[in-house]
DNA sequence: ACCCACATGTAATGGGTTACATGATTTA
DNA sequence: TAAATCATGTAACCCATTACATGTGGGT
């Protein structure tokens, strides 16, 4: 009943990609994220697909590799419909979440002149580190909207110099 | 000696930018930001400005308005110390942080065509909805930040189109 | 006097992070 | 077979949220 948090949605979404899967590789998928926020620890996905299933949006399937146990996890036909109004939330989705550069820009009158120029060359130079690195090569849709979002990000930054001086 | 937190950092900021300051203005800060992610909430913010004087960060000094106990605090030098090791670190600057909308986009492909198309388009509608109603007013560089950072994602967005399809 | 917004907190709860523990599998 | 890595959790701590409590001042 309840909507779900950004980290459940996401869980289940992951869920519902692979049809099945473990809470091990959820944790995996977040923790491949270049986004930081999605940190994927395991003291965090664990209970997260352990309350998932006590509300009844996924479902536990006990299996075996070898010798021992796991738990493969199924989305439910609840777990489905949370999962579409979580996705499908567009008020939430044109939220402005949480940029660290934004965040920091807004303050950067705090430091002098010089110590704002050196600053955003330094973002322009990782931020192009960054760009460089490939994350998820194997999905081409997610690696599209990664490095676009990139580059989205240094032509705000470009048109936004006058912060620096 | 610690890093700071984002919020301690946005905390210590706002702080500094009005020389002097009560737990109430910075909630209020907060909580006036067009960003979902800074709530503002008294329960976060009265403890972690007392975080941040026990730390020797800030100064606390009783203030009387009327009959009631007042404190504001003032930045010490250890606090703009670290204020700066917050505000000018580009490594944690470049990251990507959290986008609700990116989040989704990510796992559209979940749902079917037309249900994609809505999305966006209610998302687009949204978002220019939220470009119009005016944020910091009063404050004209973080209008600006604002503003084309909500164009830029507006932009990157229909460069994106090809997730509706 | 009464109401309502402003202001200043605190308590309980929920859940994420860090660190730990341990079992299973692969590799040298 | 020993070491390293993969995999599956749990426990303690920290801290943000929600809800509450209470005080204060301005308007009617």
């Amino acid at each position: 009943m309840d909507l779900l948090t950004d980290l459940e949605g996401a869980a289940l979404a992951e869920i519902a990609s692979r049809s099945k899967a473990t809470s091990y590789a959820i944790a995996q998928a977040f923790s491949h994220s270049p986004s930081e926020y999605w940190s994927g620890s395991a003291g965090a996905v664990y209970p997260l697909v352990k309350r998932l299933a006590e509300r009844g949006l996924l479902e536990p399937s006990p299996a075996t590799t070898g010798m021992r146990a796991r738990i493969d996890y199924r989305i439910t036909p609840q777990g489905r419909s949370a999962l579409e109004d979580w996705l499908l939330d567009a008020r939430r989705a044109s939220g402005m979440g949480f940029d660290p550069l934004r965040t920091r820009l807004v303050h950067l009158h705090l430091v002098s002149p010089e110590q704002r120029r050196v600053f955003i060359a330094e973002v322009r130079a990782l931020s192009e580190d960054f760009a460089r690195t490939p994350a998820f090569e194997d999905q081409p849709v997610r690696a599209r909207i990664h490095d676009s979002w990139l580059k989205a990000r240094a032509t705000w930054l470009a048109m936004l110099d006058f912060v620096a001086k």
